[in-house]
DNA sequence: CACGCCTCCTGTGCGC
DNA sequence: TGCGCACAGGAGGCGT
């Protein structure tokens, strides 16, 4: 559920507890049927943490000596500063900082995923090495982004999800976009015009719910534990049988591309 | 080589 | 009440 909304959320809580922050020690769960959730992790000790990022859903914090941490959510990760709680089930990985805090990693499923990489090396992180362009930058271009969508024949969502003809869109706001630009969701054409206004929907769907401080279902919380409040606004998804705001017509749920859609069947025209 | 499908993981909620 | 199963959806990998 963690899409840009919700990682920019935590990234903006994330950034004054950690920056400047030099890490003492680190722990992860190594997990054999997983192995690939932490990579090198160990590398992070003795390492000052400069700041923290965002690039589309990963976390990227520069380290000293030209390292950098990549860090992801997954479907049900989240991170806090430990306290004195008897027991919180489920952390995954932890850093301890030089002021004596620290950093606790918590992911249910362990779809979440923490690695340290020489900067800017992304072999081994395929999503983040092929990352389309940062939505809420000038480097997300309207003109380019109808070019790249007439280059593929997916079907526009799936396309979306794949991170790479823009960064950081996942199954909610890829919904909640495709319903304001009044595009189907398995639409393998989409034009110049309708490119256009996918563009600002995606603009206007994530800066709403970065507004909101993102989307709470269930897993997902910031830092200090808060709830995003984006949930009650949502038009499209998880709104299946609702009148559309537009037309009245009801809401349908479809599966594409494996994941629950739900779109408005009359003013988003295939 | 782009694309579509399956898999990883675990808790929840539903139908019977 | 209990059981079994579909479902949730991030990204990775693999077959076509």
């Amino acid at each position: 559920m963690p899409e840009l909304p919700e990682v920019e959320s935590v990234r903006r809580q994330l950034d004054p507890g950690l920056s400047g922050r030099t890490v003492t020690d680190a722990w992860y769960d190594p997990i054999p049927a997983m192995p690939r959730q932490f990579l090198d992790v160990e590398r992070v000790v003795d390492r000052k943490i400069h700041s923290v990022g965002r690039r589309g859903k990963f976390l990227i914090s520069p380290l000293d000596e030209g390292l950098e941490v990549v860090m992801h959510l997954g479907m049900t990760g989240s991170f806090s500063f430990e306290t004195n709680d008897p027991y919180v089930p489920y952390v995954r990985a932890r850093l301890w900082l030089d002021d004596d805090r620290v950093l606790a990693f918590r992911d249910v499923r362990r779809f979440g995923r923490m690695a340290v990489v020489d900067a800017g090396r992304y072999e081994a992180i395929p999503t983040l090495a092929m990352l389309g362009p940062e939505p809420l930058s000038d480097d997300f271009d309207p003109d380019e982004f109808a070019r790249v969508l007439a280059r593929t024949k997916s079907p526009i969502k799936p396309y979306l999800l794949s991170q790479r003809p823009v960064a950081g869109v996942g199954n909610i706001y890829a919904d909640e976009a495709l319903w304001l630009a009044r595009i189907h969701p398995t639409s393998r054409r989409v034009g110049r015009v309708r490119a256009h206004a996918l563009h600002a929907a995606i603009r206007t769907v994530l800066e709403d719910s970065i507004d909101r401080e993102g989307t709470t279902f269930r897993d997902y919380v910031m830092v200090n534990g808060d709830s995003g409040r984006n949930a009650d606004f949502l038009i499209a998804y998880g709104q299946e049988g609702r009148p559309c705001p537009r037309c009245t017509t009801s809401l349908r749920k479809i599966v594409l591309g494996g994941r629950g859609t739900t779109y408005c069947p009359r003013c988003q025209r295939a």
